[in-house]
DNA sequence: CTGAAAGCGCTAACAA
DNA sequence: TTGTTAGCGCTTTCAG
């Protein structure tokens, strides 16, 4: 540790010197060659596991003007999405022999553009966005200088590349869910600006439609937090006739919801069926026992890498929109309405 | 390949040829020195401007000996606590200049080792491991190449530091709480293995013995998950005279708890009283509300890059070991005891 | 205040 | 199979 920064950490020299041959044996060695001899390849590493010498991959990334390191840049850590879409992007990068690094922007999109800058510096092979809120004209402008795929949210340049969720066709799912247990006067509580809600929205109108109940569509504005629910879900409670489905924008919201009707004296399933959006961990605490829609996280992280690398080592040039369909998790909260409601 | 990777980029040769000036010069600009002439500092500025430069972070670490990046090994993406961890690494490290580098191990010895050692090769300045599951050999023959910082547990090696909270004394104060409402008949889930709990467990004990309830001290086995709390409960929930309060290891095993309470037609906190620990988000659930015990988690992740930074930047030698108060936050799950309960 | 030269640790031709 | 020679892009003496 004597000078503290790098500390005379053995170099390649060190090992070639040591092992008595020439630093492009050990380089040769290092790199798994197989044309090397056996005496000599134990030789080298002898030497380097003495030494304790690793490898310095800035100098390698640096003649190799290649870095096998795909940074992640994820807007907030704190969002569970993540976390199962970032497993499925190492799983995938396991296999293909990256690096994966993430990163955060904090929820601001000063940060977020700061922390792609990062990556950008450090020259990461490919970046994955996680849901950014920053600017498409950043997003683009990035996208000159490495491959780009957004997560989460749809990409509009030309040469980025995203992976999302059908929000549209989950809604739908949502909303045929409840008509098939036999409910026609479902409501929806809106996620406001939130990434994919107005699409959410679109598709619970699309499908109340589709299904004959385009004169029953009932939506209350809310955000994506317990709060938000809470409040549209007491909104939904107050009207006459009261709804018998709720479908909320999120789980979050949804759980906000719950509590909504249970303030208010009813239960769920019972007096109102509730149905979520994401299927987060919390949905599935038998506490709470939400249905839900589930969105394929860990195949969109394997997704987006796969669709990254398409770029970074095969060229691809046309952009990929991948969509992926979400599907139904049925729990506790979702019940046929009580008979005496059903024709009112 | 040819143009993909890393396409042309422009260098800071590019960028001295356009402005007219060496090299060097560039690189004064651009790290901002002062003593350079206005003139060519601007024409500096707009080749790169134009250019569209960015420097190269490698190529840069790679001369000075240092990354000013600290890399961060959490052994588990999915667990909350290290949201709030790393939000608190980065807030100080956005204060000194660092770049912080996020990495899992995926609940995986072999894994976290793997990405600490892809730190390690990346030459990061310091490394911070959170709730690492690594064997403590790997660990401090790491230190003896960079700085080491444990969060979420005890550092054992001589060169490696760390942050915790203090679950002894955490244990201690859920149960003062249930002892200041009035509960005498406090009965414990414990987390098995899990980080802490061992010392949880301790908690709990001492702090029975020391207010005279050594007697009723009551331990059942559980884990840090959902399953186990309900699991646990039930076990107590059987006994005869049954326990009027509840500290479970931690908010999960408190949830699964919460469930078992309520499956067994009994209320919280009406019939039983319940504490979890860690305050995570779920506890602040205004459906769940419960009481538990806070662990300042942003305050770790602070201090732990403040502690690395004092042996990156300032050479200490010495071990540090912070060790963090944790503190009560309670909500609805805890009351006084029902009066008949009381003396039983 | 500015430029020339050397070199960080490594790989990539090219020789031998 | 192995060694030699050039750099990768940047900072850093050291002259001027």
């Amino acid at each position: 540790m004597a000078s503290k920064l790098q500390p005379g950490k053995p170099t390649i020299t060190d090992v070639a010197r040591r092992a008595g041959v020439s630093k492009s044996l050990v380089s040769l060695v290092m790199r798994g060659a197989d044309h090397v001899s056996p005496g000599r390849r134990q030789a080298v590493n002898k030497a380097a596991a003495e030494l304790g010498y690793r490898p310095n991959a800035m100098a390698r990334s640096l003649v190799q003007r290649r870095t096998h390191l795909v940074g992640v840049m994820v807007s907030d850590l704190h969002n569970p999405f993540f976390a199962d879409v970032v497993a499925g992007i190492q799983e995938q990068a396991e296999r293909t022999g990256y690096k994966v690094l993430v990163n955060s922007g904090n929820r601001a999109p000063a940060r977020e553009a700061d922390a792609m800058e990062t990556l950008l510096q450090l020259r990461a092979d490919g970046i994955i966005l996680g849901s950014p809120v920053l600017d498409d004209e950043v997003i683009v402008r990035a996208s000159l200088e490495v491959p780009i795929v957004l997560v989460g949210r749809e990409a509009r340049g030309p040469a980025v590349d995203s992976v999302t969720n059908d929000d549209r066709k989950g809604a739908e799912i949502a909303v045929e869910h409840c008509v098939a247990l036999g409910h026609r006067r479902i409501a929806h509580i809106d996620g406001g600006e939130g990434a994919g809600a107005p699409d959410r929205r679109r598709g619970y109108e699309a499908a109340m439609k589709r299904l004959g109940l385009g004169a029953l569509v009932s939506v209350v504005s809310g955000t994506y937090t317990e709060e938000g629910g809470h409040r549209g879900c007491l909104l939904l409670l107050a009207q006459r006739p009261r709804p018998t489905a709720i479908f909320a924008a999120n789980d979050l919201a949804a759980i906000g919801a719950l509590n909504a009707i249970e303030e208010s004296g009813l239960k769920a399933p019972d007096d109102v069926s509730l149905v979520g959006y994401d299927n987060t961990s919390l949905a599935a605490l038998r506490h709470i026992s939400l249905t839900t829609i589930h969105q394929p996280r860990i195949e969109m992280g394997q997704l987006a890498l796969i669709t990254l690398l398409e770029r970074v080592d095969r060229d691809r040039e046309e952009p990929r929109r991948v969509v992926l369909s979400p599907r139904l998790v049925a729990r506790a909260s979702t019940a046929p309405p009580r008979e005496g409601v059903r024709e009112s």
